[in-house]
DNA sequence: CGTGTAAGGAATTCTGACACG
DNA sequence: CGTGTAAGGAATTCTGACACG
């Protein structure tokens, strides 16, 4: 089920002199868009940003969006309906499997 | 072939400080055992060493192998010995490949 | 052999502000 | 609105050495 490979690409590892050779913005971009609320890093005890690979995925997506004409606002409403569509999603395969297991239980016990 | 998730495992990106969070080892240790060439993180340009998820990992099992009483010369021995099984069977894989290319090729043209 | 520590310096990151527009 | 920059301070990392053993 690759959680390994997921939990790598979501944890928090790096801090923002990588992100910015990754992605190639300035830091001041990286912290204005997340000033802006479209990216969420995480903080060391002391305050340094932590952020992770799929951190820099979306910095590259909002660099695209920005050089398109499009405002943070924008970004970040679709940011949301992007989050709000998983969300639904992973709730559908939950609840499909959850049927499923109800379903295994009631047949085996045969009511 | 899960060619993203393998450069996330691989890529170095983490600082000193992050990765002796996550193995739980000193700084001293860490760059102790650099020394002593079990493991070899990518510098800056500035000197600052950066560190992938797999040498993570690797500081694990050196961290176990130091505990059970094995010295440094030994796992290093022990590494290389890894290595060059996964180069062999790297190389099997590609001769494999290779081979049923030049077969397709041959047949194909009707030799 | 493997690890702790104090020392001094260099590189990194942080915030709030002035600037342009 | 989005981004550059100089400013001053705090946190991080680096190396070589003394220490114990």
């Amino acid at each position: 089920m690759k959680t390994e490979e997921a939990s790598y690409r979501d944890k928090k590892v790096m801090s923002i002199g990588i992100v910015k050779e990754l992605t190639g913005l300035s830091e001041r971009q990286i912290r204005y868009y997340e000033k802006r609320q479209l990216l969420f890093p995480e903080r060391t005890s002391t305050g340094i940003r932590k952020y992770s690979f799929s951190d820099v995925e979306r910095l590259m997506d909002i660099a695209d969006k920005i050089e398109e004409g499009v405002q943070t606002k924008e970004i970040r409403h679709e940011l949301a309906r992007r989050e709000e569509k998983n969300r639904n999603k992973t709730n559908e395969i939950r609840n499909r499997m959850l049927q499923g297991q109800l379903n295994a239980h009631f047949h085996s016990r045969n009511y």
